[in-house]
DNA sequence: CTTGACCTTCCCATGATGGGAAGCCTCATA
DNA sequence: TATGAGGCTTCCCATCATGGGAAGGTCAAG
């Protein structure tokens, strides 16, 4: 099976399998007389075990680990448990990280008067304040 | 001032100072006859706003129109206001992926023995199970 | 005048991905 | 059999924002 065929099939773009190739995280595919990489059965299964880590935001490294567990039959579910915890944390933390960010810009664009006047809390806010103007209800 | 001085008030580190006048961001600063870069209060005035444009998640490159829109006095406030609703789009969007990445791995964990035994549904989720085993009380 | 702290520019690395060029391989069709 | 299309190879570059580090110039205090 050459690489594009490998990639339709894993939903790895061939790009991505010669990256993952390159930098380790999966053995170098053999070769066919002309050069061309060659997958089997179990080559696209393991890209698909890519795949489906990336699509749950499991970093490259992590990956290499899943790996690693998968093929081992003595593992213990308890590490790949752990990972996939840690990550978990990871994820929380970025997404609470974001949420502060909207959570700030809500208030400011519910202060902005969003019409054609200058004055504006957004602004102002980047400009220095402090925190964001309380809500203040009176418009001057 | 020095880049150093500048950094140290701004809170934008010297290298970062120095990305931003190279592409554009902010002007280049003057230089002392020793070639040093030198910086007023105004500079480090928006370096800070640059600052905290940037903990908003804001990208560099919506910074820059927010600094053209900060240095505009006939500006409308419903164009600042446009931009931070467009990134707080940008920022919810990120969030709920990683959400919906969360919410998948919380399941699988909760289904996961966690011991020495080797079966683990996260890795057969990854390995290609469509989705999270129904929790299964009746623990084999 | 020396020393240490600071500045300059330039190059490299990150992480995961894509774009594109130059050149070889393969297969089908005229 | 020749030719063309499309797939494959490697290699380089770009992203986005940030930091590290080297080689060399500058400044201020002792």
């Amino acid at each position: 099976m050459n690489i594009g065929q490998a990639a339709e099939a894993s939903g790895v773009s061939a790009k991505m399998i010669r990256y993952y190739e390159a930098t380790g995280l999966i053995p170098a595919a053999g070769r066919k007389a002309s050069g061309y990489r060659d997958y089997d059965a179990a080559d696209v299964h393991r890209l698909r075990f890519v795949r489906r880590a990336r699509d749950l935001g499991f970093p490259v490294a992590v990956i290499a680990e899943l790996l690693g567990l998968w093929a081992d039959p003595s593992r213990h579910s308890a590490d790949v448990r752990r990972i996939a915890a840690g990550h978990v944390e990871t994820l929380q933390s970025r997404i609470r990280d974001l949420q502060e960010m909207v959570a700030v810009l809500d208030t400011l664009i519910a202060c902005c008067h969003g019409d054609t006047r200058p004055d504006c809390p957004i602004l102002t806010r980047l400009e220095g304040a402090a925190s964001a103007p309380e809500a203040n209800p009176a418009a001057r």
